[in-house]
DNA sequence: CGGGATCCTTGACGATACTG
DNA sequence: CAGTATCGTCAAGGATCCCG
């Protein structure tokens, strides 16, 4: 096959770099502040490396990525101006898809790395705070560690053997409906989808720094 | 490759639907107005009848498409909610991708499709009118007529035996341009992109009911 | 017109190893 | 950390024929 469709259609032309598999998932990253290959792998744990790296030196080729020092990617005008396709394909997917989440598309590693960019900076405690989430069915790794410190927060999968100061215990597909927006915070701690063990005062402030999906209504 | 993601997102559940190889073309079809195979075939030339109808069937498991007798194909309302997502990309590419088109992207016989389909009716003579393309570089096929008689058009790659009315020569480039709104006609028809030959009526009404693209500006 | 069945090729992709 | 190189596999899809 190749990749053209032969055709001059704008619908055309914008498929055949944007409809290509993982393309609009790169995209999304690059969107949503991810610059480094790691992180952009971060969010797309499925892909190959090696993919990942062909899909970045195709989007370069087609004028809508510039490698910079570092190296990070960033988006040029033309790759910046797709942001409304991936907003559009988004919100489809929220209104007519995530609704009915299958198994397989539940991933607690990507969601703490989720839950980790859109933490609510402005909002966490002025100590340092170690939060450990732990998910049902267990995950693979079972373990996550969140390291709240202003400005900077770290996200771990191995003990980093400090004191964890609230815990986090809840069913995988809950927290991913919280973080979605589809399920609120408050109804998921009175059914026990989401479990909070700590200080009081941690616990309170737990759904205001814990923030949700861009696409959340 | 599964067709999953395996992401909650809803840029990876839309995409997981959206972005595979033809179907933003075929949804383009089905919203622009075509409904039986062979239409939305002519439409998408170059794929194959067989991955044609594969795709059909799984945008129908997807529940985007319904099939009704005829058989005809009709979006259901998930899949007309996809609409912005292609005309998001058709407008991007349109901006972006549509200035410099090569000629890979080039089909007479698909833009003669296009016009058939944007034809302003409303605008077309009383009579009875023969209207022959020919293009430059010469196409396969060669020779294109419109038959053009209220209500219903007729495109035929054959000749149908009938008095010529008028005659369009046209560089192919051109014409693609004109029918994206990137070109005037007045400046096509000044600078030779587009050459008329008939009665001076008829050559005065053809800018008035040869249509544009929907992305056209 | 509207496809289904079959065969066969290509290239997309994953896995692994390696490098600066 | 940030990739490249190599290789083997598998499945997507083109071509062709056929059928109601």
């Amino acid at each position: 096959m190749h990749s053209t469709y032969g055709q001059f259609c704008p619908v055309a032309l914008g498929a055949e770099v944007f409809a290509e598999r993982w393309t609009p998932l790169i995209l999304r990253e690059l969107l949503h502040g991810s610059h480094r290959f790691n992180d952009l792998h971060r969010g797309l744990p499925r892909i190959s490396r090696a993919l990942l790296a062909q899909r970045l030196a195709a989007l370069e080729r087609a004028g809508l990525l510039e490698r910079r020092a570092g190296p990070e990617y960033h988006l040029t005008d033309a790759g910046e101006a797709l942001g409304p396709v991936v907003d559009a394909l988004g919100h489809w997917g929220y209104r007519f898809a995530a609704t009915e989440l299958r198994a397989e598309h539940l991933d607690a590693g990507l969601l703490m790395w989720f839950i980790r960019r859109r933490l609510r900076t402005e909002n966490l405690p002025a100590d340092r705070t170690v939060v450990r989430f732990q998910f049902r069915p267990p995950s693979r790794p079972p373990l996550f560690w969140l390291i709240l410190r202003q400005p900077d927060t770290d996200l771990c999968v191995t003990d980093p053997g400090l004191d964890v100061d609230l815990y986090v215990d809840a069913d995988l597909r809950s927290m991913a409906q919280v973080f979605l927006g589809l399920l609120s915070l408050p109804a998921a701690l009175r059914d026990g989808g989401v479990e909070l063990t700590g200080a009081t005062p941690l616990r309170r402030a737990f759904p205001s720094w814990l923030g949700v999906s861009p696409f959340a209504a």
